[in-house]
RNA sequence: GGCCCUAUCGUCUAGAGGCCUAGGACGCCAGCCUUUCAAGCUGGUAGCACGGGUUCGAAUCCCGUUGGGGCCA
């Protein structure tokens, strides 16, 4: 049988890193082994329902990269892939469950159950349910909640393709509500009737299942339904070690890419929380991950979210990019800078200079601290201060005497010697004859054309600069120097 | 508190009884390179939680303890 897996979103809210990266399991193993890879949302508990998720979680997949071959938004064989469009389904496995006495209607206010409760937690007693309603056979005339007759000894055992089987004392466990009053499913029913219906061969989902797995197992045999395989998946934590949540900042997929983050170096990141090929591969496209995933490779213990690990792989992947892929990537970056759109041609200027650039760049809006530059027309913005650097600090006429220096070597240069070689020969040669140190004469060119102590080489900024406009602003510099005042 | 999961450098991990004097990556430290900042290169730092077994031999298997986490409240 081929592999069918499923993504079961509750759209509460945006979807989380570590929620998302079960999805990516559930894909890396269809992909791999040529199944299906299905988006069922999961909206049975309308309170907590957030308008608009739905959305934001295929956004978030795309993304990604990942793609779905059956969901809310494409249909399929099994339609519909909403839960709040499937009552009938969890309405009618209940109705049969009651009908041969693996499940019972209850009536229990839930005032008792609170006061059970209590006393139950008085008396040191595991709580749950005291199955108060399972031998009454009552009918479907009054608000009530469907309940499964649970096993009353022995025990169940879940079959975890991870951890092997993992037993539980069927006396600890009490019979949890399957449908609920207002006649919707809860997560124990709807996902094991969805997951049969839909032909689910594994259920891939969070370690925090495992606990209720038995429910679960016990469900599909109450319904003499064949189980899928289990896989729980250890959990992110965060840096305090606890479960990765919004308390940790930075959580959802949508605020990592507007932090700058690339998709590909996220699902990188992510997919090695819990899973390693082999001894030493580290960086890994989204294909090559497919072609070498296997559960197999998973880890049991929970991973911490190193934001740190990520930011070095986010690096990585943008210096690896094709240059001209990264200028269209950080294009936005750059026009939010300077409130207008820059067009292809334009940003194709800056082709030679951008592999300086991507090394230099972690986060995407970083772009714009490393061309704005080049664009604004405006006169730079910067401290005389930054103009002098340490080797002119305090001397503003000896920073003068170097800038015109260096104004005149550059306005000597014809066109055909204004390219970074060239340039970085001529002015080398320009501070032997001064006697003065290469980076004593740079730093006040670079400040003065790019208004800021940290750039690009300065050699390749001249270049794509051009000479007219690296003129412009060596004059201003020297105005500025010449003028006592800053 | 009960139940369940889990345990290799600070972090992510490799390791499925001898290949381990425990490998890689990130971080960190030092040096080199150097026009700023980066990148790169070289070297270094640092770990099998603890205690019992089993075995000729254990990071690897078993038991317990401890730590961490999850679920139920």
């Amino acid at each position: 049988m081929s592999v069918r897996v499923r993504y079961g979103p509750s759209p509460t809210g945006e979807p989380h890193v570590g929620n998302i990266r079960t999805a990516l399991f559930d894909w890396f193993l269809a992909r791999r082994f040529g199944g299906r890879f299905i988006v069922r949302i999961e909206d049975t508990d309308q309170s907590r329902a957030v308008e608009g998720t739905e959305q934001l979680i295929l956004d978030a997949l795309t993304w990604l990269g990942i793609d779905w071959d059956e969901g809310p938004d494409l249909g399929g064989p099994f339609a519909p892939y909403r839960q709040s469009e499937r009552l009938p389904m969890y309405v009618e496995a209940a109705a049969r469950l009651i009908a041969d006495g693996k499940a019972y209607r209850c009536v229990c206010s839930s005032e008792r159950l609170d006061s059970l409760r209590k006393s139950q937690q008085k008396a040191k007693q595991p709580p749950g349910y005291d199955r108060r309603c399972r031998e009454l056979g009552l009918p479907d005339d009054q608000p009530h909640v469907v309940r499964l007759a649970m096993p009353l000894s022995g025990e169940t055992i879940v079959r975890d393709h991870l951890r092997g089987d993992v037993s539980f004392q069927n006396s600890l466990l009490d019979d949890h509500v399957l449908l609920k009053r207002d006649g919707f499913p809860t997560y124990h029913l709807a996902s094991v009737v969805d997951d049969h219906h839909m032909q689910i061969t594994h259920v891939i989902r969070g370690d925090e299942w495992l606990s209720s797995a038995p429910r679960h197992v016990q469900t599909y045999a109450a319904l003499g339904w064949d189980e899928p395989v289990w896989v729980h998946l250890p959990i992110i934590r965060g840096p305090d070690k606890g479960k990765l949540s919004k308390r940790h900042g930075a959580t959802s997929v949508r605020e990592y890419a507007e932090q700058g983050f690339l998709p590909e170096a996220l699902l990188n990141f992510l997919a090695l929380l819990g899973w390693s090929r082999d001894e030493t591969t580290t960086i890994m496209s989204r294909d090559e991950i497919v072609e070498s995933f296997d559960l197999d490779g998973l880890g049991l213990a929970s991973a911490m979210f190193d934001i740190e690990r990520l930011r070095e792989m986010n690096a990585r992947y943008i210096r690896d990019l094709d240059p001209a892929d990264f200028l269209r990537r950080g294009r936005p970056h750059l026009e939010d800078r300077l409130g207008r759109a820059i067009d292809d041609e334009a940003l194709d200027r800056l082709l030679t200079i951008a592999p300086a650039i991507q090394e230099r760049v972690k986060l995407m809006p970083e772009f714009a601290d490393y061309t704005d530059f080049f664009f604004g027309d405006a006169p730079l913005d910067y401290a005389n201060d930054a103009l002098m650097g340490k080797a002119y600090k305090n001397k503003p006429w000896a920073a003068l005497e170097s800038v015109e220096a260096s104004l005149k070597a550059l306005r000597a240069v014809d066109e055909s010697g204004w390219n970074a070689s060239d340039l970085e020969a001529a002015l080398r040669e320009l501070a032997g004859e001064r006697g003065e140190k290469p980076g004593s004469l740079f730093t006040p060119i670079r400040v003065a054309v790019t208004g800021k102590r940290i750039a690009p080489p300065l050699f390749d900024t001249l270049e794509t600069l051009g000479q007219p406009r690296t003129l412009e602003r060596l004059n201003a510099a020297a105005e500025r120097l010449a003028r006592p005042d800053d």
